[in-house]
Parts: structure tokens; C-alpha cells; sequence
DNA sequence: CGATCCCGCCACATT
DNA sequence: AATGTGGCGGGATCG
């Protein structure tokens, strides 16, 4: 039977067994097994390992799996044959292989052969750790698939973990582009950043007690990290962000997995990291029940994890023991250290202010409250607690705040505090509008810190710098009140002077800019690849969700800012890829015309790439290369601002922002989702002097200059900020108007309120509390906001935004949106259940809200990765 | 018998 | 509808 089938279909099983057994187990076919061999010179040899690799590929190309046999066929007569492919040789091949076969099969591959691992090393051993620049390679997968002689399916595990690491990226359907290790020290310090922030006390915590706490924290962990999985993990990892759409999809949770994975490792300090823990950790159930099953298939996809990791040298399998016995863990055996600094961060504002960016502002041009690199918060969990970096630090600065001693207190705290959120999540779900939440003081309760009311984002402008710096929480809460004209009106009162803004507390980065003021440029993370996916939306989604929770919770826990590398960034820049960005897709320079509005003097350029936000696109661009390492850090910052003042000279990119600096009054405000390339990010921009900055090329992103402020989402996850576009100063005025100056912003930011939207307007004032804002409805589209509207994105330009609601100023948002985004529409508030996290924007969003509202959004699916839209969801 | 984890079904997304 | 992606978990192997 044997026989006949191989005339046809032999070549599978014989083939699969024979290969393998026939190089190794038998001498015997020495001779035959020179042709293998042969053939297997030519192709790439991924095998670095042993000379019998080529048999092993070919005999994984033959492997069962190979859905053509003819493909097989074709493979192995040469091989075989190389001699002659004439059927009856084959015949007489096959026969033996039978026989060898047989011996073999009891040898047969073992699934050592077959594992993740070894398929993986074969897989980077095809590619060069690091790769010249100016190449490119681009990987097929269905190539790759059966030159190694495995399934699709299990190419996209390697794929899908190396993609977390950014040592690939998606370029379209069944390509991806090898990117090599050249960002990978970047890539860890930015998970290292995102995963103190995330896991650190956990980490911490849990090394310390030991198991005790440990399975407490079990519990606990889900909950306290459950934000965590909300969404927005690490976008960073994202560059590419891939539109929304891709957000849509169930993220890859592999991906993210991945991500948390490394930061787990990174955060700890033994450099070691059980199994079961991280599966309790990385559960994201909020639930508590943690069904075993769940547990055992976190466990093992984190081996499938693992085996890339492993294969990348970043970590090796150990074993623990422990009371209870040995458990398998895995220890980190990859770079420690990155060149980069993490501390920089932490450096950076040591002192006490709020929001380093902000007080700042006269280093800064920009301010930026997290760097990419910087937390706001340790971790969404903890945002309640503590809000963000920046009341972090302060909390830090304070007299005493040594992180250790609290850490126990820190423990028990988030311990609390997931009960806490639990209910209050509940709560929230009964509540039909976030407004309960903001105004509740429940949030209170879960301030650890005092974020006071924290809740609401609403910030008066009227302060005169709604900085929040330090108290953010404090201010913030007279601050909403009283404004508390509301949004829902529809307007939300706005004086004057005063802008604001209102986010969901999701993350979202808000710039915002006095009239006068400079601008700041970013460069909003795109997406490195713009072929991948995204997962902004998860972003979004997470934000959403946080806000049902009463934000406390949610945290968005990753984002991470990710990292500029350059490399990436030449790709954003260059391929315009990111869907999200304003970016101008290509480069900066190019899309001059792209501003969109002339008018607006002061815009500036915003770019979002990867994960920077360049000031001056245009530079941005070189000087994102430059900096590469540096994310944004006040290094970066300053430099950018140096930069402005140049940039603006440089014409060539600036074209857009070019002036700004005049311009009216009128703030205007971008509004990114998160899922844009930034992962986490949401930005906001107010221009207001130049609205026009903001344009946007069309698919492309445009490139805004803007003052601005830039907050991590995770970090804000449950803040919201608010900025007063007046306020601000001109760091660096340059006298043209240039950039330059990065004015600090002002800008508060509640911790908890996540869910409270977070308004911008110009001069009005959104007071959270008055209930209407919190308003979700979407539908309701007069309210929606006062502020935000979307905007957005055409092709091309710049959409301004008279922002109904401002009174007297109109304000411009310019939401990227990007699938996913639309989670933070009002609408999508409401629903924020977890359902809403996997649904696809669209389904959040509502569009007939917006567009009633608005008017338009685009929301597209096509354009869903480019769009901007103007969260209107202000209220709710 | 627990640790690993291959394999591939199948749902969902994209084309 | 076809094809690409990737979640997921049964159950085979390993140790």
C-alpha cells in the first residue's frame, strides 16, 4: 500500500520519517543522504546547529503537515533525486525510507524536533540580529512556512512574539519586515518603563512576601492588573498600529502576553519569573474566579512565549523551589541594562512637580507629562492610588515617601483597592452615566492618594494654570464644580479664557497651548510597521472600560510609549505607515501643504510616529534618529525644542507649522486615541493659535504643531487632564513664533476619574460634577461635547473644529481615531463592559451620535486608522 | 504524574 | 467565499 501511495502520496509519510531518520539514524543512507544535503545548501539554512539541520528542514518540509505534497514532492525529489526524480527511483527510495522508516518512526522526530523553540532558532537563523540598516528584509510567510517545513500557524506564534519585541513588524498580509535586534535594547527599556509602572510594586511586592503575599496577591493580582488587560498593554508595541481595525480583533493576546511577559522579567529583580505567577498576573480576568482552565492555557501560551524567548536568548528555563515545591520558571538572561536610561525619567522631575512637564515648562518646550518612557502611574491599579507619575512624585517628594515602606502599605492598599474597584465597577455598570462616578466620591475611597476627588477631569480653566501640579486631584475638584456649567448643555460653559478639555480618563495625551504659546510638536507614535495591527483599540477600549470601572482601575497598562527607535520611526516616517499619526505619512516635509489650516499661525507639526512625538515633524524625523534612544526624555525634549527653534528655520518640514504663532485665539485641540499609534496615548492638542496646524494629509497624518502635553494614557487612565490653552507660556518663544516654545501647558488631571471625559475648551469650563457632562449618551449629540469634535480627517486637511460647545472659542479637536478609537465616543462609554473592549470600534462608537453631532466623522472602516475624530463624548 | 507544548480546529478578520 | 490570523485547548510526549 505503501508503495502505491508513494507514488502519490508517499511523499508524506515516508518523506516526513524518512528524512529524518535517515540522516540520523542510519548511516546507512549516507549516500542518499548527500543529495539531502545538497539541497539543503541551498536554501537558507537556517540551522545554525548542526550540520543535520538541512535534514531536519527538509524533513519538517516534508513534515505530515505539508498540505502540497506536491510542494513536497518538489522539494524532495530534488533532493532525493537529485540524482534523477524518475518515479521508479523514487520508488525504490521510498522503499527503503520504509524500511528506515519504521526504525525511524520509533525514533521519529521527537517533538524536540518539532518544537516551538528550535523552529524559531531556525527562523532567526535566516535572518541577520542585525540587519543593515539600509536593507530591508521582508518575510513571507508562507515562504517561511514551508522552507521550514511547518505550518503557517506556528510561524505566527514566532511572528507574533517577535512582533511584541519589534524585532519584526507586519507590512501587509503575509509579509512582515525583519527588523533584527537593532531596537531591541529600546524596546526593553520601554517595557522596563511600562512594567514598573505596570508590575512594579506587584513585582515587588511579591518578591518580597514571597508567596504568602503572593497568592494573596493571586487573587488580588487579577483584579488590581485586570486593567492591565484591558487594553492597553503595551501598544507601544505597536508602531504600527495598525489601524484600528486591527484593534478590533481580539488583540493578539500573544502579542500583549509577550509584552507583559518581558516586563515581568525586566521588573524583577531576581531576574526570575514563575510560571504560575505569570499566568496570575497576566490573567487578565477581572474576574475572580480564575477558572483553572483559563490558567492552564495562559500557561501555555506563555511556553509558546517562552520557546521564542528562549530562542532569542532572552531568557532560559530554570526551576524554582519553593515550600511547595519546584516550579518551573524561566530566568531572564537578556541585557539588563539598556543604554537608554530609564532614570531619566525619574530624574527628571524629582522634584516635586506634578507634572514635571508643566512646571517645567521653561526647560521644556514641551510638556510632556510622560515621556514615553515616563509613567504616570506604576500601575492602572494603582492609579487610584496614585494617579499618576506626577502625583507620584509628589506624593515621592514629599517628606517622606519612601517606596519601600509602602510598600507593604502599597500591597494592602491595592489590595483594598481591587475590592474596592470591583464594587465600584459594579456600581458604575448601574450607573448609567459616568457622572456618577466622577462626581461620586467613591473615587474617593479609592484614592489612596490624595487625588481627592481626582475624579473629574473637568479642571477650570480659570485657574490660571490648570496645572495641576500638584494637587492635581485637589484643584481639580473645586475646579470642576464650579465650572460645572455643563457640557451636556451641549456647551459646556466655557469662559473665556479658559480651555479645557475632557477625556475619558483613558489615556490620551492632551496638548494644549495658549494662544500665544508655543507649540509643541510631536510626534505621535505611530505605529512602527504600518502594516500590523494595532492595537490601539484595545486602547481605546481600555479606556472605555476604565471608565465604566471608574477608571480607577483601569489602567491602562501599557502603554508604552514605545520607543522611538529610529529605525522605526524612518519607517513611520517613511512609509507613513502609521495609520494612526497625524503624521504626515511620509515625511513631514513633504506634506507642507498638508497643513491644513493656514491660518493657524502657531501650529506646529505634529507627527505621530512610533512613539514619539516629534515637535517638528519635520525634524522630528532626524531627529527621532538622532535621539533614537532616547524617547522622550527631557533630553529629548529639550532637544526637540532646540530643535523647534530650528525646526522652524526648517522650513522644509515645518512648512506646516510654520508659523504659528499667531494665531487667534482659538485652541484647538487634536485629540488622539490611543489606538493610533500611540498605544496608549491619546493626545490632545490645542492649538490654539493654530488650528490650523492641524491637517492631515490625507491618509497620512498631518503633521500639527502644538503646544501640547502628552500623558501617557496608561498613566492617566483614569485621569483626566485638562489644559487651559492660555496659559500657556512660551517657553521658547521664538520670536517667529517658531515652535519653540513648548510652553508648559497647563493641565490638571484627575487621577481617578477615568471615566470622566475629559473636556477641552477653550474657555469654558466643564464641571465634571454637574452631572450632565457625564452624560454618556451618545446620542445625545448635543452635548456631547462641548468640546470635541471630531474632526478629521480627511485626506487632508486639517479639520477644525469650532467646537460647538466652546463658547466663545472654538475649539478644535481632532480625534485620531483610530479604529478602536471610538471607544471613548461617549457611546462607546457606556457600554464599556469588557464586551465593548473586544468589540470592534465601530460597534462602540457610535457613529450616529457622532455624526449627528458632528456631523461627520469619518469612520470609516477604510480610513478608521487614519481618522481624527473629536471626542465629543466629553460628558459622558 | 506533572510539565511541556504540538497540533490543528475553528472563529473572526480581511480580502 | 476565500484566505489570513490567531485563540484555544485536547491530548501526546517528555522527564
Amino acid at each position: 500500500e505503501n508503495i502505491f501511495d508513494r507514488s502519490r502520496m508517499a511523499p508524506k509519510t515516508p518523506i516526513k520519517n524518512e528524512p529524518v531518520d535517515l540522516s540520523k539514524q542510519k548511516g546507512c543512507t549516507p549516500e542518499r543522504n548527500p543529495i539531502t544535503p545538497v539541497k539543503l545548501v541551498d536554501r537558507p539554512q537556517p540551522d545554525p546547529w548542526t550540520p543535520t539541520a538541512n535534514l531536519k528542514m527538509l524533513v519538517s518540509a516534508a513534515s505530515p503537515d505539508m498540505r502540497d505534497r506536491e510542494k513536497k514532492k518538489e522539494l524532495f525529489r530534488p533532493i532525493e533525486n537529485s540524482e534523477q526524480s524518475d518515479t521508479p527511483d523514487s520508488l525504490q527510495y521510498d522503499m527503503v525510507d520504509d524500511s528506515t522508516v519504521d526504525e525511524f518512526e520509533k525514533q521519529r522526530p521527537s517533538r524536540k524536533q518539532k518544537s516551538l523553540g528550535l523552529l524559531c532558532q531556525k527562523f532567526l537563523a535566516r535572518y541577520p540580529s542585525y540587519p543593515l540598516s539600509t536593507e530591508k528584509t521582508t518575510i513571507s510567510l508562507d515562504e517561511v512556512a514551508s522552507i521550514l517545513g511547518v505550518e503557517r500557524r506556528r510561524i505566527y506564534d514566532i511572528v507574533n512574539v517577535l512582533e511584541s519585541l519589534h524585532l519584526v513588524s507586519r507590512v501587509a498580509k503575509n509579509q512582515y519586515c525583519w527588523h533584527g535586534r537593532h531596537n531591541l535594547s529600546q524596546t526593553l527599556r520601554t517595557l522596563q518603563e511600562a512594567g514598573e509602572m505596570q508590575y512594579g510594586e506587584l513585582m515587588t511586592f511579591i518578591q518580597h512576601k514571597e508567596q504568602d503575599l503572593e497568592y494573596k496577591f493571586g487573587e488580588r493580582k487579577r483584579e488590581t492588573i485586570p486593567d492591565s488587560q484591558e487594553r492597553p498593554l503595551l501598544d507601544f508595541s505597536e508602531p504600527d498600529c495598525t489601524s484600528a481595525s486591527a484593534n478590533s480583533r481580539k488583540d493578539k493576546s500573544l502579542r500583549i502576553m509577550s509584552q507583559k511577559f518581558v516586563m515581568l522579567f525586566l521588573v524583577s529583580k531576581t531576574k526570575i519569573v514563575t510560571l504560575d505567577i505569570a499566568a496570575k498576573i497576566l490573567i487578565e480576568e477581572t474576574q475572580d474566579t480564575v477558572d483553572h482552565s483559563k490558567f492552564k492555557t495562559k500557561v501555555r501560551r506563555l511556553y509558546d512565549i517562552a520557546n521564542v524567548l528562549t530562542s532569542l536568548g532572552l531568557i532560559k528555563k530554570v526551576h524554582v523551589t519553593e515550600e511547595r515545591g519546584r516550579k518551573p520558571a524561566f530566568k531572564w538572561i537578556g541585557p539588563v541594562e539598556f543604554s537608554g536610561k530609564t532614570d531619566e525619567s525619574r530624574g527628571h522631575s524629582p522634584t516635586s512637580d506634578p507634572l514635571p512637564g508643566a512646571r517645567r515648562g521653561t526647560h521644556a518646550p514641551y510638556q510632556i507629562c510622560a515621556t514615553g518612557n515616563q509613567k504616570f502611574t506604576r500601575h492602572t491599579s494603582f492609579n487610584s492610588a496614585q494617579p499618576c507619575e506626577g502625583t507620584r512624585r509628589k506624593v515621592n517628594s514629599e517628606p517622606n515617601s519612601p517606596r519601600q515602606e509602602r510598600q507593604d502599605e502599597y500591597c494592602s492598599k491595592m489590595i483594598n483597592l481591587a475590592a474596592v474597584c470591583r464594587q465600584k465597577i459594579e456600581e458604575d455598570t448601574r450607573s448609567p452615566s459616568i457622572t456618577s462616578l466622577l462626581s461620586v466620591p467613591r473615587d474617593s475611597d479609592f484614592c489612596v492618594n490624595p487625588l481627592p476627588q481626582a475624579v473629574f477631569p473637568v479642571v477650570h480653566t480659570d485657574v490660571p494654570s490648570l496645572s495641576l501640579p500638584n494637587g492635581i486631584g485637589s484643584q481639580a475638584p473645586h475646579l470642576s464644580t464650579p465650572a460645572a456649567s455643563k457640557t451636556e448643555n451641549g456647551k459646556a460653559t466655557l469662559f473665556p479664557n479658559q480651555s479645557f478639555l475632557c477625556f475619558p480618563s483613558s489615556s490620551l495625551i492632551m496638548l494644549c497651548g495658549g494662544p500665544q504659546e508655543n507649540n509643541l510638536r510631536e510626534t505621535l507614535p505611530t505605529s512602527r510597521d504600518m502594516g500590523k495591527r494595532n492595537a490601539e483599540a484595545q486602547a481605546a477600549v481600555a479606556a472605555t472600560v476604565c471608565q465604566k470601572r471608574s477608571s480607577h482601575k483601569c489602567t491602562s497598562p501599557s502603554l508604552l510609549v514605545d520607543d522611538e527607535e529610529p529605525a522605526a520611526k524612518k519607517q513611520t516616517v517613511e512609509q507613513s505607515d502609521v495609520p494612526l499619526s497625524l503624521v504626515v505619512p511620509k515625511k513631514p516635509f513633504e506634506s507642507p501643504k498638508a497643513e491644513s489650516t493656514p491660518g493657524s499661525g502657531s501650529a506646529s507639526a505634529l507627527h505621530l510616529e512610533g512613539f514619539h512625538l516629534d515637535l517638528a515633524s519635520p525634524v522630528a524625523p532626524e531627529a527621532a534618529d538622532k535621539e533614537s534612544t532616547m524617547p522622550l526624555d527631557s533630553q529629548g525634549q529639550e532637544k526637540w525644542s532646540q530643535n523647534k527653534g530650528p525646526d522652524e528655520p526648517s522650513p522644509g518640514k515645518e512648512h506646516i507649522s510654520k508659523e504659528n504663532a499667531n494665531q487667534p485665539f482659538l485652541p484647538q485641540y487634536l485629540y488622539v486615541q490611543p489606538t493610533a499609534g500611540l498605544s496608549s496615548f491619546n493626545f490632545l492638542f490645542s492649538a490654539n493659535q493654530a488650528p490650523g496646524a492641524v491637517s492631515l494629509a490625507a491618509s497620512q497624518l498631518p503633521s500639527l504643531s502644538v503646544p501640547c502635553v502628552v500623558v501617557p494614557s496608561a498613566a492617566l487612565a483614569s485621569f483626566p487632564l485638562v489644559c487651559s490653552p492660555t496659559v500657556t507660556s512660551p517657553v521658547s518663544p521664538v520670536p517667529d513664533g517658531s515652535f519653540s516654545a513648548a510652553t508648559p501647558m497647563n493641565f490638571s488631571m484627575s487621577s481617578l476619574a477615568s471615566t470622566a471625559p475629559v473636556f477641552i475648551g477653550t474657555t469654558a469650563v466643564v464641571t465634571p460634577k454637574v452631572s450632565p457632562v457625564p452624560s454618556v449618551d451618545p446620542q445625545q449629540p448635543a452635548h456631547p461635547p462641548p468640546h470635541l469634535s471630531p474632526v478629521l480627517a480627511r485626506s487632508c486637511g486639517a479639520i477644525k473644529l469650532d467646537s460647538p460647545v466652546c463658547v466663545g472659542h472654538p475649539v478644535t479637536l481632532l480625534k485620531l481615531q483610530q479604529p478602536s478609537s471610538a471607544p471613548l465616543t461617549p457611546k462607546s462609554i457606556r457600554p464599556a463592559r469588557h464586551e465593548a473592549f473586544f468589540k470592534t470600534p465601530g460597534s462602540l462608537g457610535d457613529p450616529v451620535a457622532w455624526k449627528k453631532n458632528e456631523g461627520n466623522q469619518t469612520r470609516n472602516g477604510s480610513s478608521v486608522q487614519r481618522r481624527l475624530e473629536i471626542s465629543s463624548t466629553s460628558p459622558d
